[in-house]
DNA sequence: TTGTTTCCCATAAAATCCCATGGTATCCCA
DNA sequence: TGGGATACCATGGGATTTTATGGGAAACAA
């Protein structure tokens, strides 16, 4: 699982290296790589291992060939991604149009979403932090929200029927 | 299950002990770490063991990837959470981001929660005890609130939350 | 050539591991 | 019930490893 903030600095040959605990979590993979595109609805770009990118795949798939949305997903997703090899101290060169997609300079930010991460501009994420953790001390005195998020009602119950999911949970990496 | 509070010293590694009775709760973790994250509506932490995270893991991703509120908790709790390994004798070190949040300085208190536990700066904890001991009293004497507490009585859900209750049940002593 | 990409080595800082120690709680047996 | 032995816990400090990052040499393309 992909968690944590953190920035690294991006050097003159695009270069910057993937958070440790972040290729720890892809050691499993079969290519010790990254799969990442630059996000159609920000300037920040999407990533994650060999899951992240078959879960797309299996997003488009099950539309059929013919589905404009499916067409569509299959051009901005898979078409604009690219797999980006570790070097031996676990740094990627960023391409250049990834790197003017997010307004990278100097410094990425990495932010672990769970099974996948986005990689901001460092100021741009700075800020949008501290907004977006506004925005959640907001949404918890709202009863609304909190009912539509449920409290991690869900998976207990589910983790106490079935010894399937503990063992899964138990096994990690996921 | 996580209960009671007690104070630590953080040194000057920034390392501190786990309470054991918590650590014996991880006992069955896939990774012997613990999760934590700098809680957005308080000078505090928020951790506990692959369940904890994982409840929010789930909470976020029933709400589907393209939800505002779900987007903010992505960056609020998974993109701000660290996990922190055990020493060989039960101690985690604290990021640097965690500390300044939480205002920690020399001790730290941990508060047991259930299923997860609080980290506060010792002082700030003490205050905040008496505040949430009086607040409780004062719901007691709200009816409206009182029925929301139910009184214990869903004894099923309490079975179903404790293995060991229910052995205890079906062996027939009670 | 010239610019770009890939691989490899070097280094400083930081995180982690390992061992030692004092104190406290627990156990056990007379 | 006392009192000693034992195990466990919290904490300190040094040694080792990992990580992030810079830069150069070799392979490749235009």
């Amino acid at each position: 699982m992909f968690i944590s903030t953190s920035e690294h600095g991006v050097d003159a040959k695009n270069r910057v290296s993937v958070p440790a605990n972040y290729r720890a979590v892809l050691r499993n993979d079969p290519h010790d790589a990254i799969y990442l595109f630059p996000h159609f609805s920000g300037a920040y770009l999407e990533g994650g291992g060999e899951l992240f990118i078959q879960q797309y795949r299996a997003d488009i798939a099950r539309l059929g060939r013919y589905d404009p949305l499916g067409q569509i997903m299959e051009v901005a997703v898979l078409g604009a991604a690219r797999r980006l090899d570790f070097d031996s101290t676990g740094r990627v060169t960023l391409p250049k149009a990834l790197i003017e997609h997010a307004g990278i300079s100097g410094k990425a930010a990495f932010v672990g979403c769970g099974s996948r991460f986005e990689i901001w501009n460092a100021e741009g994420q700075a800020a949008r932090e501290v907004e977006m953790r506004q925005a959640a001390a907001k949404m918890m005195q709202d009863p609304e929200q909190v009912a539509r998020l449920g409290g991690g009602q869900d998976l207990a119950t589910l983790v106490g029927n079935s010894p399937a999911l503990s063992d899964l949970l138990k096994r990690g990496d996921t």
